[in-house]
DNA sequence: CAAATTTACTTTATAATATAAAGTAGTTTG
DNA sequence: CAAACTACTTTATATTATAAAGTAAATTTG
């Protein structure tokens, strides 16, 4: 079950940092790690996943000589994301074909 | 006495960093906390102090992901720096003034 | 001149992210 | 089912920065 939902949506963290950021656009690490209570070694990790799929860019700057992060996403992860939640549909309105129960 | 060395060099960590830079022109921030055996957080005061005074430039970037801060001594630095010595002189060959001693 | 301030330097703690190592869990394989 | 692999999470440590606290030296004050 669940073969065809994108597995890089298909994680607790990932799938926050998206909902978030497909409202709002752009997001701070610190703003992300807050909303999504995680750890900033996981969502580093994860933040980078993401990136690496084409789904969010990351921005590193400088403010007040901090190191500063920020997190957009892409035309390709808005299209992830809906395509994540068309999929899931599929689940909940099952059509002719029965699932394969193992 | 010393009344007329330039006080930003009258400093242990201050003045080892730009003898360490007079030579070597630039240098990463860890390679002078090393060669100096400060705390990051004093040298990081230390280098803001020179760059204040315009005795060195500061370019702050990332390499691998993680902040980097390299420090160059400038044209207003040697010279302050050669002053330096040269103030110091007047000291140890003391000139037709006796100094003051109080 | 001794006490009280002030000033400056240093250390220590904490902030903002990153990578690496270690722990956990779920899944696949033999 | 035990062994191995995957993936996610937590924890420790790496880079620098600022803030707070400690120390010391110099200067003002009474």
């Amino acid at each position: 079950m669940f073969g065809e939902l994108d597995p890089l949506l298909l994680s607790q963290l990932r799938l926050a940092v998206m909902s978030y950021l497909v409202v709002t656009r752009e997001a701070e690490f610190n703003v992300l790690k807050e909303k999504t209570g995680s750890t900033a070694g996981n969502l580093s990790v994860q933040i980078a996943k993401l990136q690496e799929a084409g789904y969010i860019s990351v921005e590193k700057t400088f403010r007040n000589n901090y190191p500063l992060t920020i997190c957009r996403i892409t035309a390709a992860g808005v299209q992830a994301f809906e395509s994540f939640f068309e999929d899931l549909k599929g689940y909940l309105e099952p059509d002719e074909k029965s699932p394969e129960l193992d």
